[in-house]
DNA sequence: CTGAAAGCGCTTACAG
DNA sequence: CTGAAAGCGCTTACAG
């Protein structure tokens, strides 16, 4: 980065009329202003906005970042709207990241965004990346995800699970099919495991078992389309009472191999975005919005207070049965 | 604000002393350490973080702005997935502003947030709200939104209300009823004057006009009851063969009428957000993904390289015709 | 029209 | 353990 001085060096002049010109050319000879406008040209000056500010005394209002990892998705869209909201009263600003593929490319960036703390949605951090962020005394606070010893609001998966279950076995199913993704994290063993747990209780297992794909960014539909294939696939190859779909979007694609095939069974989706109330979809809803706005609430104390207590809040998802 | 200045001028201590206290407090005893501690608290210290980043050489990425009037429907959030995936190859980060109830609150601090560029969506500035940004040198481009002689990639919403007249006067429809809001910005003025404008070059006009009353940060579901209600009521009142939605949720509230009513007439909304395929409504679309893409663009640009050109830009809505 | 100087608020060797 | 000083990159009176 070429600085200020470079330039006056180059041009021969002081850093003054170099800043004069740079802002707007006032009270500068036209030859000076060519001479040095050439010089910033060609090295391809630009303005620290940081070292301006200070003199200006034109400061930016503290910022929280909110680092995702996939591409918006209606259930962290709704998560947004919490975070947005919580954070409103206040006069702190919203920083959005998004690791997107490379995760280290944002995670590198982060200890040096001066954020007042961050908000970490649906993933885990690395040592590495944690150490980072402590080094530089920012804290954050994970968003629907848990990790012993750290600052987090996450969501009962487990229970989550359980409640699919439970609506399914109370619909008299017996032979009930699950179809998931095929990734491994938290959300998904926790969820699977509270679902599996709950039908072993009543001495029943999954009758088959179907996962997707998942590959980072891919749009909504493809994954219905998806499910889609697969349900027709479950329904051919085995008898089949009863699905839990892993997220909504699946239980769409589920949905219209059901009505295609003429099929009738209780289906349970979980998440609740926005579409599944038109469908009238049963579904386990996560309260994105809830979780979203406690995290701004918390993550706000978190920066105005480093007294070092690990915060942790759970919330509970709710069943919402409508008529699948 | 106190700086460290005074601190150190009230615990009788040098800077640097007190740079290292703030710092962790290492090499400082713990007299020294306790005493600057007890005067920043008392002062409310809080570091300039602008300042450290000078010294330290951590310079955050340049930063786009964004800012939205309305607390987030799922039309902006759609916009908003459009300008992040059109910032993500680059180095630039995303900042959001909501102006909500109060809009001079955000423009006020606006300026002064050393943005590389902002894209104002869906609302007219006024002369001063510009003149501020020009005096800093920020760059803005207006998103769904026109104005003569400023950057601005808008919508077709002339266009859009036309598509929706053809689209019921191709169903036969003669006696055609409009459902919108009762405010009145240059979306609102366009589209009904697009939409008026085909009726009557086929000798029409509209039979019945309500306007739901919008109050900002409403909850999606009150529109929503508040167009079922008028749908009822609409068509109660009057013989109706065709009805117009000014945007998707009121649509939604209209199906639901008509279906309790046991009506079938041709019904189009405007939008085309999430739901609506899934309700096969038909509707007008507006391509809000990509007006978001080509404004991350366009902002880009313009932050890259202010020689003065007006960009302008129109992006057409698209028929979707489904089953209403 | 121009340069030297002071200063924005902080950090960090350096000498003591 | 501590203070004085230099410096981060820029802007802005001030004197000439």
């Amino acid at each position: 980065m070429s600085t200020i001085k470079e330039i006056a060096k180059l041009a021969g002049v002081g850093v003054g009329t170099v800043s004069r010109v740079l802002n707007g050319g006032q009270n500068v000879s036209q030859e000076t202003l060519e001479k040095v406008l050439e010089i910033s040209r060609k090295l391809n000056y630009k303005p620290n906005k940081t070292a301006r500010s200070l003199v200006k005394g034109h400061y930016s209002q503290p910022t929280i970042g909110v680092v995702f990892t996939v591409a918006i998705h209606p259930f962290f869209q709704e998560i947004l709207k919490g975070i947005y909201h919580g954070l409103k009263p206040s006069h702190y600003n919203l920083l959005i990241f998004n690791t997107g593929g490379d995760r280290s490319d944002v995670f590198n960036r982060i200890p040096y965004e001066n954020l007042a703390g961050v908000l970490i949605v649906s993933t885990k951090m690395t040592p590495e990346e944690k150490r980072q962020l402590k080094m530089n005394g920012v804290p954050f606070l994970y968003l629907d995800y848990f990790e012993q010893g750290e600052n987090s609001i996450y969501l009962d998966n487990f229970r989550g699970g359980g409640l699919a279950a439970e609506y399914l076995l109370s619909q008299q199913a017996a032979k009930i099919a699950f179809v998931g993704e095929n990734t491994r994290n938290q959300q998904f063993e926790e969820r699977y495991a509270g679902f599996l747990g709950k039908l072993e209780e009543n001495g029943l297992g999954i009758v088959c078992r179907k996962l997707i794909d998942i590959k980072v960014d891919m749009p909504f539909d493809v994954y219905e389309q998806e499910s889609y294939l697969l349900t027709k696939e479950l329904l051919q190859e085995k008898e089949i009472d009863g699905i839990f779909y892993y997220c909504d979007e699946f239980a769409y694609g589920g949905l219209t191999a059901l009505r295609e095939l003429g099929r009738q069974l209780p289906i349970i989706g979980y998440d609740d975005i926005l579409p599944s109330k038109y469908l009238e979809l049963t579904t386990v809803r996560q309260p994105a919005y809830q979780l979203g706005l406690a995290g701004a609430e918390t993550i706000m104390e978190l920066a105005a207070d480093q007294s070092g207590e690990v915060l942790n809040q759970c919330i509970r998802p709710e069943l919402m049965i409508r008529s699948t």
